[in-house]
DNA sequence: AGGGTTCCTCGGACGC
DNA sequence: TGCGTCCGAGGAACCC
């Protein structure tokens, strides 16, 4: 599940892959993926022509920048983006590829086709959905304490709803989310308002030190994610909750329960986080 | 405002 | 034991 680490990882391997590249055409094979324009066809005539001359992200979305267009994607569940050539067997689970002048092509990989693509013109793709409401990184400068603090006062959700809010902090997913709650000794169903202020701040630092030390590790390998060159991350060696049902507590040795909180399983240790 | 539903496929669990 | 069936996993848009 490609969280923000996941997606930086991508960002860089496949950068590395791409840059300089000129699309000669665009295949779509499953057209629900194209968000914008609606169809995919005419997704396809503004990319023909264009060149990769950057890819950037913020949250859990890359945004590829072109000569004239900005290109967002969101890999959702077990999307994944790989460089082949032309003459390589394309895979099952294969739904658009962007074949380059070079004779080689970018191909979107998606088993659960719940990932999405959005064309705009450059400096479009702010000014609307998806990126219109995204919320700052966890480590960007915007998400202060102040800020953090006065959006759990406005709600009564659950701390672990609020985590998962794109709109107020952009890139943590389930396993991020569970991770920073443990290691800020909170409780994910604590309401986001009743919160002390030093509760929150250990939140917000949790949730920073678990994301950065992520990005640093490649992100997390669980069942299926893999870099753009087909490498695993290796944070999965540093969970301590995530996955870790009836496994000992690493602080208290008491075993580690599975719940569901907003819908989403959820790991705790019951002991350490209240 | 916030909870429920939907999208989609696979693999693991379950039943006989 | 082996095979078929069912359901859970999950991010975010959308609906009420």
């Amino acid at each position: 599940m490609p969280e923000l680490p996941e997606v930086e990882t991508v960002r860089k391997t496949l950068k590395n892959l791409v840059l300089n590249k000129t699309i000669r055409d665009v295949s779509v094979f499953w057209g629900n993926i194209i968000k914008t324009p609606k169809d995919p066809e005419d997704f396809a005539r503004m990319l023909k022509g264009q060149t990769i001359r950057d890819i950037d992200r913020r949250g859990k979305f890359m945004i590829f920048y072109l000569d004239d267009l900005a290109m967002v994607s969101h890999l959702r569940m077990e999307g994944k983006f790989g460089v082949y050539e032309a003459s390589v067997e394309k895979p099952k689970h294969t739904h658009v590829i962007f074949h380059f002048t070079d004779g080689t092509e970018l191909r979107y990989n998606d088993v659960r086709k719940f990932g999405t693509m959005h064309v705009f013109q450059k400096g479009e793709e702010w000014k609307n959905k998806p990126l219109i409401q995204l919320g700052p990184d966890p480590f960007d400068e915007a998400f202060t304490l102040d800020y953090f603090f006065e959006k759990l006062q406005k709600t009564s959700r659950n701390i672990k709803a609020v985590l998962l809010d794109q709109t107020i902090v952009a890139g943590l997913g389930n396993i991020y989310v569970d991770e920073a709650l443990y290691r800020a000794q909170v409780h994910p169903e604590r309401i986001a308002k009743g919160l002390t202020k030093n509760e929150a701040e250990q939140v917000r630092e949790a949730s920073i030190e678990v994301i950065l030390e992520a990005v640093e590790q490649g992100g997390t390998t669980i069942r299926s994610y893999l870099n753009s060159q087909g490498e695993i991350g290796m944070f999965q060696q540093q969970l301590r909750v995530y996955g870790k049902q009836d496994a000992p507590c690493v602080g208290c040795g008491s075993p580690i329960v599975k719940l569901k909180v907003s819908g989403r399983g959820t790991h705790i240790c019951p002991e350490c986080q209240k």
